[in-house]
DNA sequence: CCGGATTTGTACGTATGTATT
DNA sequence: GAATACATACGTACAAATCCG
């Protein structure tokens, strides 16, 4: 229940009951939230507080938005395994905008950069690679 | 120039010129960005899509905002080797909103997740690890 | 193929609260 | 205490993409 009164914001209060219904199932990967229409009636919230609460949602990686479709939640595609080569080494971060648009990332995914032994370097979507080491 | 002509919306336009600064060094690390209002002012725009400018850039883990404080470029953080057990693998994701608070993590920041070979897991921050294969 | 309904995106204005300097 | 700066929240309006009959 959002309470007003509570110490948080109330597009956080939103976020964490959706936040909650996702890690319990009750919004299976690939099921459709409610419009922001919806919830913003259901909870006696202004639009705008709505979409707050769903960017929150969308920069965790937990849903995904397509303009006049809707928000659903995000279902986790299979990570190929990638042998870190010796010599190499990796980190993770944000893609810029181009690397976006490159890799067609939603938002909420991070990129892996991999520097091989010889200096070069590949960047990789975050949520389809598993770096492993045998 | 911001051109409301142009198909892209305003907000992602100053989004670009931010971004631009910054990459070009004119923004440099640790520097303040104008604030809100005056961004709002010299650009000819509301705040609200000011804020949604900001916003983008603080996904992409660009600037760092604190309240009453400002919007600054933000430094980059001197990056721990990790070396990659044998046996184990790693996975880059958003952290959730509980790990972001414990690991005090900026916004726009992944965290770098391990599972070791026992199967057991820890998380570390994305902004301060470097994977590495001896 | 078309048109209408639905849904999200963009943008403005306003007001008030709260943290930092 | 005052000034500055960001955070939250409401309301409104129109644009654009998608879906469905």
């Amino acid at each position: 229940m959002i309470d007003p009164r509570r110490d948080r914001a109330l597009y956080r209060q939103l976020a964490d009951l959706l936040r909650q219904q996702i890690s319990e199932g009750e919004l299976a990967p690939g099921a459709p939230l409610p419009s922001e229409t919806t919830l913003a009636q259901t909870h006696g919230l202004a639009r705008p507080a709505v979409r707050q609460a769903i960017a929150l949602l969308r920069a965790e990686g937990l849903v995904t938005t397509s303009r006049g479709y809707g928000t659903r939640v995000r279902e986790q595609v299979e990570r190929k395994p990638l042998e870190l080569p010796t010599g190499s080494s990796a980190v993770a971060r944000m893609p810029s905008d181009a690397e976006r648009i490159e890799h067609d990332l939603d938002d909420g995914v991070p990129v892996v950069e991999v520097q091989f032994a010889d200096g070069s370097t590949a960047v990789y979507p975050g949520d389809r690679v598993r770096l492993t080491r045998p």
